[in-house]
DNA sequence: CCAAAAGTGTTAAAACTACACCCATGA
DNA sequence: TCATGGGTGTAGTTTTAACACTTTTGG
């Protein structure tokens, strides 16, 4: 044990709830405990700072260890710091919450953890620590945020049809929108790209394809503009 | 040094941007401290967290040893890891935000605090640590809130005129507000109560007396009411 | 030709903005 | 009686909400 200190330190953990959209529900990404406590239960990816890496960089490391992805959008959400938290001794952990797109971003279980897999948000086995906790506030947080940050995007390919974009509003807000107002709002901010593209291999009418345009989105916001809904 | 453990452990404190306002700018409360490192300096209130105790726990601590302020609106805003932060040893901090009714809750200086005081957020002198980027992000945060969270009247006395309550609000986002479409707005959400009292001793007509209806607000939350503005 | 989803405008209601004068009070 | 801020309404504009049919495509 050879490092001491005068006082008794709590440890200091991350913990990542990573958002995807399939189309059909919100998902996150849950790996199974390979290690004591919680040995098999499935619980958030995470795992302690190191003294010389900061919050972010713990963060996307146990991410990258854990589960293998890399390259995604990562934001600090809150930090928990209950008194038993973790049944072996005193634990804060720094949570943070990410999206990705599920698809072209395959997930793999790797150190400490058994097994990696998506879950949808509303019917996740029980999770180990407080990770229920930490899932609800995460969940909340990205309900308010996608209304005033275009953080939608994160969680569709790089092109997407219009329906697709109001379907992932629906799943996360969790209302129906109008169809005609949503393109009409949407496409009046002048944020999204129209592609000469169109679906492949649907059953009706192929839709039009867009992108988000991340630079005119960065020009807009200096000069004032908010995103909105 | 009695406290070991198998890997290093980095230090975990809170400090606390308590917001105050005086009718003529928004302040914030900084300590002199009286310990190294930036010892003289100006900073944040705030130390070390206790293995046994909760983050707010300790939040709440911290400011009633250093500066006497105990009962106000409080709430964790980010926690900061950068690497240099603390010239002495890694330290992560768990930053708060609070506000606070500025002249009913007098400071004084105490523990490791040479001096406490109330300047202007927009001209504190030079802070220790990364304590002036914790202020901005606290700012910034205050400012973003403040429009839909009924927050601002926990910076105002228990009773107050509309125009306090508009001057606050053109403050705190530092923009001028009308003053008719502010009345229509903040009394047509119902949430402010009437008293049968007027401001005393002004050299002019006095102002009616209205208090935040903090009752009638959680009511209408539950039925999804949204404060804004 | 049928099923399925794409795409497209209008109208009424509500919300927002801009704006100016008289009133009450104490000095 | 004067200086100071308190208190009040309206009209024009913008934004939002509700709503239904035609088009395209593949099976």
């Amino acid at each position: 044990m050879p490092y001491c200190y005068a006082y008794a330190r709590p440890a200091l953990t991350v913990d990542c709830v990573v958002f995807g959209y399939d189309a059909e529900a919100l998902q996150v990404l849950l790996i199974q405990r390979d290690l004591e406590p919680f040995i098999g239960k499935w619980a958030l990816p995470g795992g302690f700072v190191r003294v010389e890496e900061t919050l972010d960089d713990a963060a996307r490391r146990e991410l990258r260890e854990e589960t293998g992805l890399a390259d995604l959008y990562l934001e600090q959400l809150y930090t928990f710091g209950a008194l038993a938290r973790d049944p072996r001794e005193r634990v804060v952990s720094v949570a943070y919450y990410a999206l990705v797109e599920l698809f072209s971003h395959p997930v793999r279980a790797a150190t400490d953890a058994r097994d990696a897999a998506w879950f949808p948000v509303a019917d996740t086995p029980p999770l180990a620590f407080d990770h229920a906790d930490i899932l609800a506030v995460a969940h909340a947080r990205l309900r308010g945020k996608v209304r005033y940050q275009p953080i939608g995007f994160e969680l569709l390919p790089e092109k997407f049809t219009l329906t697709q974009l109001q379907r992932l509003y629906e799943t996360i807000l969790d209302q129906p929108l109008d169809k005609r107002n949503f393109r009409k709002k949407i496409l009046g901010m002048g944020l999204l790209v129209e592609l000469d593209e169109v679906e492949q291999d649907v059953a009706h009418r192929a839709a039009r394809l867009y992108r988000f345009d991340a630079a005119t989105y960065r020009r807009l916001c200096e000069r004032g503009f908010n995103f909105e809904l």
